[in-house]
DNA sequence: TCAATCATGTAAATTCACCTTACACATTAG
DNA sequence: CTAATGTGTAAGGTGAATTTACATGATTGA
């Protein structure tokens, strides 16, 4: 254990260190970014402080004594050590790759396709988007960023709106057979899919006052594969207006009933400091949903 | 080089290695004797500047995530080098001998008599006293300090007043047969002992207007030789008050001129920090010197 | 040999990084 | 549940470190 109490101000070890790696007074000042006086006195404050005259100081340039040459290959070692230790840090912190948190619906619908634009720009970064439906939380050296539908409030982590999003109801015209359903209520009539580990149909009925209702049938898929089984005709499924544009837009979906709540996906990352890579996802993601 | 622009504050650094060793925000803040505050802060600052999070605060005790865990190898390493050599510089400094200079009249007269108090006083200090007729300066690694007869005036050196003492001429009684001279101008009947290297003897009677006077004789000895060849009756010497003042109580040998001039005995260093032993040495002088 | 230049030293004023204080809050233990 | 313990945050204070400005002494070149 380091004995913190004996060991000479930080800074003036430093500026040795500084001194001896320039050769002179100015120098180090100019490689510390201060004042030749700053290292000056620092270099004073050094000697005063180990007893011991680092520096032969009869001619104009300072020359180390014995004793200060011991010192710089010392100061040399471990500032040296700790230097590489910090890049290393910086190095791998930019290196390990960015973990985006998703539902599998969000990442097909929205993510990826844009996703191609950020590589471009960040051509540093690799990705990794972990897809799935139940809430994984941000974690050092896991997800750092989760981007999650709901409104909020998930203790002890940062949650910031990127998309107001309203929930949707969607069927195939096939199913509906020019039948659309007017009433939630008519909803139980059809069977429904719902993604693997959730229960938001269950959530939507009870929303809409039909909580102890018997559906026709709830079929529990793989949460990429519900959204293609709504296409395909075989049930309705409870999503985001986000996941379902462009079905809807080209008319392979259509959305039978649309809450107007106060609801979106987020931006969820843990309190504290962001890596780079992260940082930079961030401002990338904000630019695309304001595109929207 | 080190680029030190790129490096975290050293403090907070410091403040990262204490906690690790320690384990706690508290326990770091009094490793280091300042509050916990004071480590919090630090902590954060140093992931900031990073931009990597260094610990997992899901809990309330404080843990290292593997880049924590990769910095704080670092960190204990150099540190723990930096610790290692300033350690080594202050006992290697401390053990290294206190070395005395002076002249060897003053070393048998004076000096020698009282250092066995000193040496009670410190045991740990081992000393090395270097007698010598010509002036050597104290320089690192050297002499550390030097005793030198004169009224200063050294450049690049500091100079504090130690002993007064004026010059005197002295002979044994036997030489001077009851017949004591009692002007400058009846020495030159007499022979005369001078220690080697040395001009006293031409300096006092230059200074007594007998510059171009021939003596009897000169003798040049070995300075601790000098005294004794007085003491023998084997001629008139040039000395200090304090270098002859045993002999001058016992009557073994006469002052037989005495210069009231402001002269003395001067403890000579070089001027800047001074070691530990050097300290405790010219502190006890001081008090010798006052008890006199 | 003399000024001109360059490198370092010193003093005093200033600034800002760091610290303390004080309080809040969460977790764990009893 | 309350108390004890450990960490977080804000605001304000303080002193270490820095700058500024000038001095000194060495070196260089005319």
């Amino acid at each position: 254990m380091i004995d913190w109490a004996r060991l000479p101000s930080l800074s003036s070890l430093r500026a040795f260190c500084a001194f001896v790696q320039t050769g002179s007074v100015v120098e180090a000042g100019v490689a510390l970014n201060v004042s030749h006086a700053a290292i000056s006195q620092q270099l004073r404050s050094l000697e005063a402080h180990l007893g011991a005259p680092l520096f032969d100081r009869s001619s104009r340039a300072l020359e180390l004594t014995a004793d200060g040459r011991e010192l710089a290959r010392a100061l040399d070692d471990g500032f040296g050590r700790i230097a590489t230790g910090v890049e290393a840090l910086a190095n791998a912190d930019a290196q390990r790759p960015l973990n985006v948190g998703c539902t599998p619906t969000f990442a097909s619908a929205w993510l990826m396709p844009r996703l191609a634009g950020f590589q471009v720009e960040h051509p540093g970064i690799d990705m990794i988007v972990t897809p799935s439906p139940i809430l994984t939380d941000p974690s050092p050296g896991g997800i750092d960023v989760a981007i999650r539908f709901g409104n909020g409030g998930w203790a002890g982590l940062e949650c910031e709106r990127l998309l107001a999003s309203p929930i949707v109801v969607v069927g195939a015209p096939s199913l509906f057979k020019g039948n659309t359903p007017s009433e939630p209520r008519d909803l139980v009539t059809y069977p429904w899919l719902e993604e693997l580990g959730t229960t938001e149909s269950s959530t939507w009925l009870a929303a809409h006052g039909l909580a102890n209702e018997k559906v026709l049938s709830r079929t529990h898929v793989p949460g990429n594969l519900m959204l293609d089984g709504a296409r395909n005709g075989q049930g309705v499924a409870v999503s985001t207006r986000i996941a379902v544009a462009e079905d809807l837009a080209v008319g392979r979906l259509i959305a039978v009933f649309e809450d107007r709540l106060d609801a979106g996906y987020n931006l969820v990352t843990r309190p504290g400091v962001q890596r780079a890579p992260l940082k930079a996802f961030l401002r990338w993601i904000r630019r695309e949903a304001a595109k929207t």
